[in-house]
DNA sequence: CGAGGGTTTGAAGTGCATCAAATAGTGTGG
DNA sequence: CCACACTATTTGATGCACTTCAAACCCTCG
């Protein structure tokens, strides 16, 4: 089976009732870039899992200024807290780069978290999860400047196994990365030059090759809250 | 009882067996400003309830910036999702505007979890509310200004009963507004001023009188993607 | 009344946005 | 395989919003 819903992180401890039933109403599809899933305020019937690919989350003024709250890869789910929100979508969503999607009936999952604690405590963990995600984000607006936030971004994209000779490839639009990081996509090239100006790293078009990634990490994460490899928090001892 | 654990909306559909071994670990505080209950990345022992006054959440760099994640008013938990972060206090926190703060033990909180479905589900609700409060956040600063940013702040300190007259009281210091806003004190009081000029509200040191709320909202919600009542998300009919 | 913190005002600087235009890159049909 | 059209990205010039540093003002409270 090639996409079997036992296999996704959030259904690890689900009984083969419910999966089976899930699978029964699944449906698997393949978008291209600029597929819209859903719209802000529409009536939320279903909710969405990234196989692979990325999907931009969004909303609009009515004035067509565009707030860019996310741009998810693969692993994660969209729309599903609608279950939170009057079953309603809190964001647009539109697949960012070609991308298959899984979807499923948010009935089934709203029925089944209110009787299957340890699906509710999956879940809470993975939105516990997102807003620690949202507050660095938050943070990091307020007190980095965009090179030193473009270079956060692409330490979080090379996995901090290698310490030299990252390369890494940009996964969609710089726009789109621009707007990631709520920059204008001019001030993004600017700031890039000016990145590469401060730590050598070496760009070639979508393609950035870090030789040295210590000067990368003491020119971005001097002006944030967290030592390097930021994404878990440890208990000290 | 004057603070029985059982009205707090979390523990709605909690056991008394639970609530009054939770009852037994209970601390009740009165803090002055400035009091600082954890710092970030300490070992999480206790969660808090905020049963009155405001309390900040933050964290600061190295060279000791600070980055204002929220200023929290009562009715709010803080530190409860310390649970899914190793354990360790994901943000410090400090008393903003004196406080009576209730305490109780992250492992009691832990474990009935694990076993109370409504808990559970109660707990996934508010961080849901909370993840979506923050990419709303996101949003502001990304596209009002500080005039806007203001403005909304006000708006939504201002209960929407009334349409007129509306008078309300800054909860904290100005210089505190500033920081939840994302802007320096100077920044505030300057924007404040030009938000006086263009939407006729009466400025009176902390006191702020509101006589026409609707040039308020044409004012800051022009630039927000959620039209004015903007707390609560409606299923489209 | 005077000390000290909170707030406002002033002047100057900086970073990012904006608008416009040039350049590079990509896909298409001949 | 090349020329063209179209899009993505860069570069330039300028403006504006917010920050920074400094000083004045105000308010509260001992």
């Amino acid at each position: 089976m090639d996409s079997d819903l036992k296999y996704i992180a959030l259904f690890q401890d689900c009984d083969s009732t419910f999966l089976n039933a899930l699978e029964a109403q699944k449906q698997r599809q393949n978008h291209k870039k600029g597929k819209v899933l859903f719209i802000y305020g529409d009536t939320a019937e279903r909710f969405y899992f990234i196989k692979s690919g990325w999907v931009k989350l969004f909303r609009e003024t009515l004035d067509g200024a565009q707030a860019v709250i996310d741009i998810l890869p693969a692993g994660n789910f969209i729309g599903d807290t609608a279950i939170f929100e009057n079953g309603v979508y809190p964001y647009s969503a539109e697949v960012a780069e070609s991308a298959e999607i899984i979807s499923l009936p948010l009935s089934n999952l709203k029925k089944e978290i209110e009787n299957n604690n340890k699906l509710a405590l999956n879940m809470l963990k993975a939105v516990a999860g997102y807003r620690r995600q949202l507050d660095k984000e938050i943070e990091h607006r307020s007190i980095q400047n965009a090179s030193q936030r473009i270079g956060c971004f692409l330490l979080r994209l090379a996995d901090q196994s290698k310490k030299n000779n990252v390369i890494i490839h940009l996964p969609y639009d710089k726009a789109l990365v621009a707007s990631r990081l709520g920059m204008q996509p001019e001030t993004f090239s600017r700031a890039l030059a000016k990145l590469r100006e401060k730590t050598g790293i070496c760009i070639k078009g979508a393609t950035i090759e870090m030789d040295n990634l210590d000067q990368l990490v003491s020119y971005s994460c001097s002006a944030c809250t967290s030592k390097f490899p930021c994404e878990d928090l440890q208990a000290a001892e």
